[in-house]
DNA sequence: ACAATTATATATCAAATCGATATATTCATT
DNA sequence: AATGAATATATCGATTTGATATATAATTGT
């Protein structure tokens, strides 16, 4: 996960591993963060599969390592990105790839969208059944975080359509 | 993290680590699952410190090794128990503490539900701002990755005090 | 009746990640 | 001139994941 993240922030700019980590910070951190102890070792195991390459620079006196992203590199995201959208239900995990979408055709990413929905839909049944079946004889607290699992997983299909549904309108 | 789910669980019955990973599996995986590489390791953690025993069973033929939580255990358990709950985002944990407040009193609990709730609304508030920053000029699907965080966040502050609510009529 | 599969149960391993810490330099503030 | 914040990389122990290994008991298919 971690390491496609960097390839798709590598194929804009080229970046040290702390601009990377400003740039998560900036950007992806309410859905995705990661360690300096994680981005240094994916950054190393990206160059030796031959993804990045770099180069060692002295910018303003300081000393820096800036990677750029090869065409192997672009290709192996490229591959990733169009893979399903995973969905795990206890991380965020899904929005790493959406932010990414954009680079491909709107009908595909739109398709990618709704197959993501599709695949939340039966997880959200199988909560609402099992909702049936406690009914709140439980503990109160416990049927809350049930519930929260309900309402949450209908909030991300909401999103989803909403977000197609703006992609719809700017087709016109 | 994990080791605190276990002591919640062990609370209430003597359990193995694999009884562990069902009662996970029926009532967390919505929010926090674990792997039996860390099941496993984190029982032997807790045994070390004296947090529980274990005794070794024959059950059908099969053998089982059964964890009953100790009065330092416990104490441990209550001592997480009363933190405050933690925000992280990107992760569902908050409502782990929440899944075990049902054995504080009422009050203390509500009291935690609503610091919790009082801690989410800035980091909503960070989001909205940089929304007005951007205001849609980027790329469509970065910029619904972040209405996804306002959303969410949102909804996690209309869960609290629907909870709130539920648990105030309770006690008329 | 036999075979295959699933369920129960524990354990271990490599790989990945986190959080903290160490190191060193430059920039901004007081 | 001094302090602290920002820039930048690196490493460490502890933890977690996902996979796999092992073994037995129960269930299901044919």
């Amino acid at each position: 996960m971690l390491e496609y993240i960097i390839l798709g922030f590598l194929i804009h700019n080229e970046m040290s591993g702390y601009d990377l980590k400003q740039a998560m910070q900036r950007s992806t951190s309410n859905f995705f963060d990661a360690s300096f102890g994680s981005i240094y070792p994916a950054l190393k195991r990206l160059e030796a599969k031959g993804f990045i390459n770099s180069r060692e620079v002295i910018d303003g006196g300081k000393y820096k390592k800036l990677y750029v992203i090869t065409d192997t590199g672009k290709s192996d995201f490229r591959n990733w990105l169009v893979q399903p959208i995973e969905f795990n239900g206890t991380k965020l995990d899904h929005l790493v790839k959406v932010f990414f979408l954009g680079s491909l055709p709107k009908e595909q990413a739109k398709q990618m969208l709704e197959d993501f929905s599709g695949k939340v839909e039966p997880v959200l049944q199988r909560l609402r059944e099992s909702q049936l079946k406690i009914q709140e004889k439980t503990d109160i607290f416990r049927y809350s975080t049930l519930l929260y699992g309900i309402d949450y997983y209908q909030f991300i299909i909401n999103w989803c359509s909403e977000l197609l549904r703006e992609l719809t309108k700017h087709e016109e």
